[in-house]
DNA sequence: GCAAATTAATGATTTATTCAAG
DNA sequence: CTTGAATAAATCATTAATTTGC
């Protein structure tokens, strides 16, 4: 359940010693043809990596192509996924629930637009209280509730006002449903702040078979499987 | 230097133990007016820590307002920084070498446009043989990278050719300094890909005060002063 | 009443812009 | 002026609502 790992193989990685870069963990892609050229297959990420050889140095090779392959190799069935796409529970997207949404709301009036990590784990710590949940979850909402409370408002104030002004001082009183009040502040678009930041998932398979002990694989979050 | 702890204190933070939370490392924020009825305070459940008081209730308070505010407090010698900024030596942003831009290159004509989670750390990890460099800086490069180039391309192709045409099948020649030819590829514009993620930074000030040992801070990867 | 078919919301990504360090 | 860094806008993709046919 939601947790991360990190420890000693994300240490190995992140820190990236000068050394060879230790991809002790194999990483074994279950399909990935040999043939490898165009290849579309969507996630299989991966890395690659050839299969076999060993791998020490650097190795271009086994880098480029992200995902997308020819999906030959699995035959008949195809990739009906089934008994594969069940190593999650649950769904794949985060679902607030009811608790979660009223504090984000709370504190999106109390002025929050873009928190901070350290802002984003506390309130992902808070509302992991109510349910499942992940910083990237809190991370989004805040971005996406920004951005379409902004476009509400303009359609609003385009929508029943004609006159180009009234713009910004006035607090539209074209409310929706729901009382959205409190948007003016000082949203200062463009802050530059620092910024939330994080590697996550990877992928499911793969960390999968890195997993030879039980808690140090590299997942920063909760890897999801949502092979999307 | 590079590298990011995510140890003990992480732990707590991310598997938001039902417990509570063991903020131990206050977080002061510096800002912040007593003000703060309306409270709210729904969960219960510590975190925050409205600078003394220890707390134990969600207190919103001390969420929003990630920064501005008003400056109050620190009274006399303001947040000149200066003995602050200090913690990391170099400079504010990654200065990339010539082998490191060698190797992205390489990577982005093989064919790579945005790395996920796993590749991106590989990457890091070797170029972080040629120097300083942190993931966010490999994101940000090939993001950056992809775009420059189109935007050149298209440049390129309404510049020097009038008919709408030549616009796919040609590999301009119109080339700038440094050979970009292979761009062609399956560029794929929205592919829904996994993303890589990761909670960086958070910020210098507030990170600091946390110190007490020496390596239990929370931070994903070195922060960088950068108080943006 | 229920379940497939549609539609409305909204979570998650990618692309476009903008800011600013060097 | 080049380009690393960050934010905002545009999109895609699921999930929950809602509607419709039986």
């Amino acid at each position: 359940m939601g947790s991360m790992k990190v420890h000693q193989l994300a240490r190995g990685f992140w820190e990236h010693e000068p050394t060879s870069l230790t991809l002790g963990c194999k990483r074994l892609r279950p399909l990935a043809p040999k043939l490898a050229n165009t290849d579309t297959t969507t996630t299989t990420t991966s890395t690659t990596t050839t299969t076999t050889t060993t791998v020490t140095s650097f190795d271009l090779k086994s880098f480029i192509r992200p995902d997308s392959g020819p999906r030959k190799l699995t035959s008949p069935d195809d990739k009906k996924h089934l008994p594969q796409v069940e190593t999650h529970p649950g769904g794949t997207r985060w679902n607030p629930t009811q608790e979660q949404i009223g504090i984000l709301e709370m504190l999106y009036r109390g002025g929050m637009r873009t928190p901070n990590a350290q802002q984003i784990e506390q309130i992902t710590a808070q509302l992991g209280r109510y349910g499942k949940i992940e910083g990237k979850n809190v991370f989004y909402w805040f971005q996406n509730h920004k951005a379409r409370e902004r476009q509400k408002q303009k359609r609003n104030s385009l929508g029943l006002s004609h006159s180009p002004r009234t713009q910004a001082p006035i607090n539209t009183l074209a409310v929706d449903t729901r009382g959205e009040a409190a948007e003016r502040e000082e949203d200062s678009p463009y802050k530059r702040k620092c910024r939330s930041w994080a590697f996550e998932s990877l992928d499911l398979e793969e960390t999968r078979s890195c997993r030879e002990e039980g808690d140090r694989t590299l997942e920063l979050f909760p890897l999801h499987p949502e092979g999307r």
